[in-house]
DNA sequence: TCTGGGGTCCTAGGACCC
DNA sequence: TCTGGGGTCCTAGGACCC
């Protein structure tokens, strides 16, 4: 029995590389693209490319800030379409490479190899490269964990490799946040029982975690320090079980009837998608985000799931009614579960 | 630093039933 | 009369990821 060699791609800096294709003139320059492409407005960066990252300039980072870091930087508008396309081609190639292809967002996927793997690894870089002029980068794995985590390794463009072996090596002595699911909040909690470290966490006492974060998550988290993952590539494509719509107000509104109508604009976005996706939606959440930045949110089921819009923005208008509306509100959303 | 938009999964608590 | 122990469903919130 051979064991399973699994690839992670990684496109690199794929939005900022997308708009930087269709504008060649931008090559070399620093590009961040986000929200309506105006650093003033609210929102923040999805890409920067990597001559705005020496700026200091990154993923979730506000316009404003980014602007000011890096004012020569170019701003673009995030422009949905385009990546959609882009990603679609990316697949495509990494299609002809594999049979077992798990497609992980618009820039990531895993795939199954075997052979001398890191000469396929280049392989796909010379395709990828060739056929849709993106680099990418590529993690090498003994489990899906192990390549996602060797492929931020590998970047830019290059090609890294950690299996069991060399797992506590490269990872024992990190920060837990370095992990693929361990956050602020959750480095910050291992923190005050004393566990800093990968290596820590590995060892840490298994019913100390689950009292701490539950009986799914405390193990889990145990299993990641330790660098395992039983899960296989998956090459089903993904059915949505939610479909959101969401705005955050340029000015925070005071006036409910303005917060409604948005509302009520939303939810007719999502009776129209599940309607042209053939979707049905079982319930509906109206999420109100308040000043300064508390969310809040309110759901209400269907009495059977339908597409109907009539259906829909009622029960999007209901869950709105059961919310006090005496703060200025700065987002509102509207979410269907998908059946 | 004044914090988007679109997703997934997990947890906790209450309702309800046997 | 001061109260069990499950199981399941639902809701709201939180954490994380791209």
């Amino acid at each position: 029995v051979v064991s399973p060699v699994l690839l992670h791609v990684d496109v690199d800096e794929f939005v900022a590389a997308v708009e930087v294709l269709r504008r060649p003139e931008l090559r070399g320059r620093p590009v961040v693209v986000g929200g309506r492409g105006e650093p003033r407005a609210r929102g923040v960066v999805a890409t920067a490319n990597y001559e705005a990252r020496r700026f200091g300039v990154h993923s979730g980072l506000p316009l404003r800030t980014a602007v000011r870091r890096c004012p020569e930087a170019v701003f673009l508008p995030f422009d949905r379409d385009a990546y959609e396309a882009a990603s679609e081609k990316v697949m495509e190639v990494l299609k002809g490479f594999t049979d077992a292809l798990e497609v992980w967002g618009w820039d990531e996927a895993f795939l199954e190899a075997s052979g001398n793997v890191e000469t396929v690894a280049r392989d796909i870089q010379r395709t990828v490269s060739r056929t849709t002029g993106l680099s990418c980068s590529i993690g090498i794995g003994d489990n899906k964990l192990r390549a996602k985590t060797a492929s931020s390794f590998a970047k830019p463009a290059g090609i890294y490799r950690l299996s069991a072996r060399e797992w506590f090596g490269v990872m024992g002595d990190r920060r837990t946040e370095e992990l693929w699911g361990i956050g602020k909040k959750s480095a910050r909690r291992l923190g005050e029982l004393g566990i800093e470290k990968v290596h820590e966490l590995a060892e840490a006492d298994e019913e100390v975690l689950e009292r701490h974060f539950g009986p799914q998550t405390g193990p889990r988290l145990g299993a990641l320090a330790r660098g395992e993952d039983s899960s296989r590539v998956n090459p089903a494509p993904r059915r949505a079980k939610s479909r959101s719509f969401e705005i955050t107000f340029e000015e925070n509104v005071e006036d409910p009837t303005t917060v409604g109508a948005e509302v009520l604009r939303l939810a007719r976005s999502l009776a129209a998608h599940a309607a042209s996706s053939n979707r049905l939606v079982s319930a509906v959440t109206v999420k109100v985000r308040f000043a300064p930045f508390v969310t809040r949110s309110r759901s209400m089921r269907l009495k059977s799931p339908s597409d109907d819009v009539k259906a829909i923005t009622a029960a999007a208008a209901g869950a709105l009614g059961r919310f006090e509306l005496d703060r200025p509100v700065r987002l509102v959303g509207v979410k269907g579960d998908l059946e």
